[in-house]
DNA sequence: GAGTGGTCTAGACCACTGG
DNA sequence: CAGTGGTCTAGACCACTCC
């Protein structure tokens, strides 16, 4: 991991990035005890406020326990069935042990129109990516997510098997593209007659829809997000 | 206001505490400009590190705008018609100014079950207040509130003309209990029968669900509450 | 230029845990 | 006791805005 104090991102944000990364990949297993915050501090060079800042962001979305006294724990997924709603949904199903996969319903590249331009700070008719997926976990019909993504950020997204692989990984080892904050909206809703039948429900049924701008770490929009889930399989937790 | 470094809460806490107050009880209007985090160290007398803390925990309630190099300012209410979900009831239908009330559905003493005591964090069969509440903006019906508090916090509530005051109000005046930390659950869900008859919905008709234990600023829990909200009222927004 | 919000450091102290 | 997470200070520097 390299952090640079020259950089724009911020140092506790790229901190925070590189454990997620650890705990994300696997490298530190649900349960382990992480480092002591002073071992860290040595480890990246920083000082305890701006690690301690960086764990807080992490404990805040779930990702580690911090005991006082004791110490710093990966958190363990058995314990919250619930879902942070600004996760991506690969890494959701994934913590929740399933498998998931995507049936992409629609792809191709247009244009912005003057809301979505407004949406994502960009000017009327900047080239956008639309992809809308039907998302699946072991197989089953989870969610349907449309989204616009900036092209110029991502150029070449559509040649990627966007059926197998995580958008945001993708977005994020191949494109350099530092996602972090996000602000998202929730409602409640029935599913439309074509959304019931993608995600195999009977009507009427209740699902979550949710909207949300995910930025870079330097505050720049990457992507709206409009997402539908069943209301039988997804609760979100908040802290 | 009194801030106290000897007490348990912390100090970002306690100015946190009195900023949301000076905007809640209007000394503070919305878009007025607060002063600067230099003026509000020496108001308080804390550090700027201090400051920032409660500043930030504010900003990310939505009740403050930071904008760089301009100053902080009081979010102003009409840009937000959506609600954060760790708001009171009250407080948020008097930010869409609309005027708050309720019908007691149901109040009574009652003790913990093996759950809710694990929930509260208290032994069985300790005495719990029970209550029921149709809660309404301008008269319409918006929500039902369903909350268990720990009796000993606030032993005498019940003798309250909980109609029209502001539950979180009695609680912090009244009782003295700093209510700070908040964890919630969000999930979809059709209204039942006697759900869609409270709130004047039709059947079928979707409706947003929490469930939220809220925490004393020390970290004790007071209240469960599981809240139904008409899903054409109700949109919450997190970032 | 002076003033703003945002980041960061190098120390310090506290309450708590466990041997 | 030493080690842990949590809070706090008094400074510093940066990019930005407005005059």
């Amino acid at each position: 991991m390299t952090l640079s104090t020259q950089s724009v991102i911020p140092l506790y944000s790229q901190i925070k990035e590189s454990l997620l990364r650890g705990i994300l990949q696997g490298e530190l297993r649900p349960g382990e005890q992480l480092p002591s915050q002073r071992e860290l501090c040595e480890q990246f060079g920083a000082s305890h406020m701006t690690v301690r800042r960086a764990i807080e962001e992490l404990v805040t979305l779930g990702y580690i326990k911090a005991i006082p006294g004791k110490g710093l724990y990966v958190a363990t997924a058995e314990l919250e069935p619930e879902t942070s709603p600004l996760v991506s949904f690969t890494e959701d199903i994934e913590r929740r042990g399933m498998h998931a996969s995507s049936r992409v319903l629609d792809a191709y590249k247009t244009t912005a129109s003057t809301i979505l331009a407004k949406t994502l700070d960009i000017h009327e008719d900047t080239a956008l990516i639309y992809l809308r997926r039907l998302r699946l976990g072991d197989g089953i019909p989870m969610a349907i997510q449309t989204c616009y993504l900036v092209h110029s950020l991502c150029p070449t997204l559509l040649e990627y098997d966007l059926a197998s692989d995580s958008l945001y990984r993708i977005l994020q080892n191949d494109f350099h593209l530092r996602l972090n904050d996000c602000s998202a909206m929730i409602e409640s809703a029935l599913a439309s007659e074509e959304e019931a039948r993608l995600l195999e429900l009977p009507i009427p049924s209740p699902v979550l829809i949710t909207e949300q701008i995910t930025y870079t770490d330097i505050g720049r929009p990457v992507e709206f997000l409009n997402a539908i889930y069943r209301g039988d399989r997804y609760r979100f937790r908040l802290r």
